[in-house]
DNA sequence: TCAATAGTTCGATTATAGTCGAACTATACA
DNA sequence: TGTATAGTTCGACTATAATCGAACTATTGA
């Protein structure tokens, strides 16, 4: 049962996180594992290919946003918050409320 | 005296402030007139051309995160943190928080 | 009115990032 | 031992963004 690499809480880089949320999709991931944790890729693909989903999930995973731990032919995905909180207090909670506004599947929607 | 056009506070958006704030180099600024306000852009160049340093105030103004007034031939640009802070409770202050780790001299460099 | 200063705009180039189909891997389960 | 399911990897293409020199605009102050 192969598993992820998930970079250490002392090597997110800052830039790498909001790069990572600055993109409308990501952002859409994000708010969907803070509601439902953990979670499979496949119920957020919001209508995207495969390969595309994956793209995201990796940027999110080399960020430090999110861990995927491999459960039979599933890979579940959570938030890492208490690390991410840890590290860079406050921002992941700001930027989740600053969501917070936006229609949850406005977000999910491939470039328009 | 020609001045800029700046983005109301509630047509901020917040995958347009994380793009803007995940730039190295627009981070600097960000911290530099976080400390010193205001500013013209002269003095924050750290060894960029005039053309690269007008795009990414412009990039920063047109994401509300920074205004810039017109005075004389200077361009004097300062925080919209207190619009941020209505918008976006908590963010830019997470952010900088963040960014203390990160020696200032280090984000201003050009691209390695 | 002329030079100097501060910054913008333009256009070209390059680099980075997103998108997608197709082939592939790994697990589960019949 | 198939076959279905979940997700990755690869490679090509496209879109977006950064970079920079050169020409331009606006203001100041001699």
């Amino acid at each position: 049962m192969k598993q992820y690499e998930h970079p250490p809480a002392d090597a997110f880089e800052l830039t790498a996180v909001l790069h990572a949320l600055a993109d409308p999709y990501r952002l859409f991931v994000v708010r969907s594992l803070a509601q439902v944790q953990p979670q499979p890729c496949a119920p957020l693909q919001a209508g995207r290919p495969k390969s595309s989903t994956s793209h995201h999930f990796m940027v999110l995973r080399k960020a430090g946003i999110v861990r995927t731990e491999v459960v039979g032919t599933a890979h579940m995905n959570s938030l890492r918050d208490a690390e991410l909180e840890a590290r860079f207090p406050g921002l992941l909670a700001s930027v989740l409320n600053a969501a917070e506004n936006i229609p949850l599947e406005a977000c999910a929607q491939p470039a328009s």
